[in-house]
DNA sequence: TAATTAAGTCAATATGGCTGACCTAAATAA
DNA sequence: TTATTTAGGTCAGCCATATTGACTTAATTA
């Protein structure tokens, strides 16, 4: 029995070959964030301000409501986080046509920084990338699209 | 000029097609990791308890410097976490050969813990790779391993 | 007109990091 | 053998990011 599920069994679905991806997602989401990280900290920022700069630049006159969608915290959340870069005029406010709705752009300076924190994000997986094959990184596409939930992967292409 | 780098360009080295790559890393990890963040809650832990039951579970007899290795993190942030898992009886230290160390190992309640924690995310990666194959799998563990910084990937091997 | 929606706010709480300062005991180097 | 380094621990304070719950305002929609 435990000879013919060997025989069955690809090599890569067994659990030690699985631990390490559970590895490989830790040391390389932790080391994928440490670069923006580290610029933020001088500017008294934090992560929860990259995410936000990064999808408002992503989607312009996106809403908080959208915003809060897609990252799934608590307006309560965003709210501290997105009062300091409107404050600090990062991200600029104004009214959309329904009129109870915000809508979100980043100022000049707010796309500088945008671009400063993602250029290390965007480099890092250039230089990774660029040694691969195409077939290699569709594969990588491929699975990590597949780990996320389904109702999170239509958040995802919509914003795509 | 720009009709030849678009000819030198493979498509998926452009800015847009790395940007997928940084939302595909925020989206994947955050519901990688929720499941086990759920189970957690109620027993009043956090993430960081299941990093250490982790790597304990993983690697018997780990002194608490390797794990501070591992972790990356102060021995103060370890501190907390590590003294109530050994109140609570997760793990059970001993003394080292050289007897200022300690090694960590967990005791049954703690590897029925790792068990419970770490089977969701081995079902949720096993029931996304089976439907792979090899060759996209393997682009997957290649791109992901070279996301982690140089150092780091040295760790990972060694504890593999 | 009533109900719902988008956004905002106040307060309290938890988790997980950090720095700095300081301590003990054991091992190792001068 | 003494001095230094190493492994581990602890106290205190700070900060960032998240949560829940309760409540408000203004605009839209049923």
């Amino acid at each position: 029995m435990a000879d013919l599920n060997k025989l069955l069994t690809p090599l890569f679905l067994n659990e030690n070959e699985i631990r390490k991806i559970i590895e490989l997602m830790f040391f390389s989401y932790r080391d994928f964030t440490s670069g923006p990280d580290k610029i933020l900290e001088k500017i008294k920022f934090g992560r929860a301000h990259h995410r936000v700069i990064y999808f408002v630049g992503k989607r312009n006159n996106l809403t908080i409501k959208e915003l809060l969608s897609i990252l799934q915290i608590t307006k309560q959340s965003l709210s501290r986080v997105l009062n300091q870069l409107v404050k600090e005029k990062y991200i600029i406010l104004s009214t959309g046509e329904d009129k109870r709705t915000k809508k979100l752009i980043l100022s000049n300076k707010g796309r500088d920084l945008e671009k400063k924190l993602s250029q290390i994000q965007i480099t890092k997986i250039y230089n990774v990338i660029k040694n691969f094959d195409e077939i290699d990184i569709n594969g990588f596409k491929k699975v990590l699209f597949n780990m996320i939930d389904e109702n999170n992967r239509k958040k995802f292409n919509e914003i795509n």
